[in-house]
DNA sequence: AATACATTACCGACCAGTCAGTTAATTTAT
DNA sequence: ATAAATTAACTGACTGGTCGGTAATGTATT
């Protein structure tokens, strides 16, 4: 009953702050433990605050499920757009920027989190699926096409399919970003992210190329 | 109370048939909606029997789900390893058919599933993914890098880093897996996988190739 | 004093897991 | 052969705990 009047406030009011650190809990949690494992009472105290409160800033568990998703990874296309946009040069060249570019701010961070929770919530959430999949996965895919395209445009890469191409060069970037957070749990060693990405651009452009180019 | 000779038992008794069908129908669950998603109830009732009995023949959920992932999987592995150990010919073939018979008992089937659903839950489950990493991941890569060792033995492919070939390898076929059951939904076609093994077996050997081969 | 951000206590739906009872199948007695 | 007794596979109503969501209440801020 005793009123300090020096004694910390009980808590502070903090309305713009509250959304993205919210946002931030649940992400690390629904990355951790996948949707359905994961307690809203829990997103809230990591984010500092009552449960109570979170339903102050989003309308129910799904809807904070999709701010998760959309806030993520959406930026990021938009960035790999801009850069296959203006380009000129080789379209090995513009492939390694590409896969580079994205290891480092997708791959490596975790975004790649959100990526597999995606795959694995995709078919509990078809509306969000459907977002992500019109959003991420068909514009990423474009990105990848162009260079593509642009190799066989040059007679730099044989004349292959192109929507296979994109998913072989897909693939392995995508892999090696969500096994981190299933199956590489179980892995001693850490893969080397620096010379896998060599490894991969090397076999890939050989793979693509038309022989002796 | 009239008691019909003629009228059908109620039930029967068939104690060796039901965990195969438990198994099955389980499998079919888990798969289509994530373990926690699904209902013992429903995995009863779709193998025609009541949730009572699954507890007869399965100590609980988990259990369930372990015996789901060990039935379904770790017989295939078997077979490539068979297929590698007598071998002989050209590296590339070697390749080629492990790549197809891969597709064809687990990629095409709905065991893609168990391994989408394997990767999905890895993190909530780490005794069932140890097991799993162990008896089907780093035999599986074993057998692929058997394949690519054998080419760099024989001057067929080039000295690249043979741990890192394995995962391009294995990528695009297991996204192609389980991509079917996650954001795959949301494609308007299929994909055509008899085109795409082919690109995919084209791409992969000439960019492990020794240029000029 | 009034507002709006925040908390606490609570509700109710849902579901894994249990168990007392039911019934098919089998064995033994007549 | 037939019926009674026994066994064990099977059922489904029930329980206890969890957690998403809400309502009543409290407190920081203006």
């Amino acid at each position: 009953m005793e009123v300090n009047p020096k004694a910390e406030p009980r808590w502070e009011r903090r309305k713009d702050a509250r959304p993205s650190e919210l946002l931030a809990a649940a992400l690390n949690l629904f990355v951790e433990k996948g949707f359905a494992a994961t307690r809203l009472e829990d997103v809230a105290a990591r984010a500092g605050v009552s449960k109570g409160t979170l339903y102050l800033y989003f309308d129910n568990k799904e809807a904070l499920f999709k701010a998760v998703v959309q806030e993520g990874i959406v930026p990021v296309i938009d960035e790999g757009e801009a850069l296959v946009r203006d380009y000129c040069g080789s379209a090995a060249e513009l492939l390694r920027q590409i896969a580079r570019r994205w290891w480092e701010s997708v791959g490596a961070t975790h975004f790649a989190g959100v990526l597999k929770l995606m795959m694995c919530e995709a078919q509990n959430f078809p509306d969000v699926a459907q977002f992500h999949f019109e959003q991420v996965v068909q514009r990423g895919k474009r990105i990848f096409a162009s260079a593509v395209e642009l190799g066989i445009r040059q007679g730099e890469f044989r004349a292959l399919p192109v929507d296979h191409c994109v998913r072989l060069l897909l693939a392995p970037l995508i892999m090696a970003a969500i096994w981190r957070y299933s199956l590489g749990v179980c892995e001693t060693e850490e893969l080397d992210a620096e010379t896998y990405l060599d490894t991969y651009l090397d076999v890939a452009i050989a793979g693509l190329s038309v022989r002796g180019a």
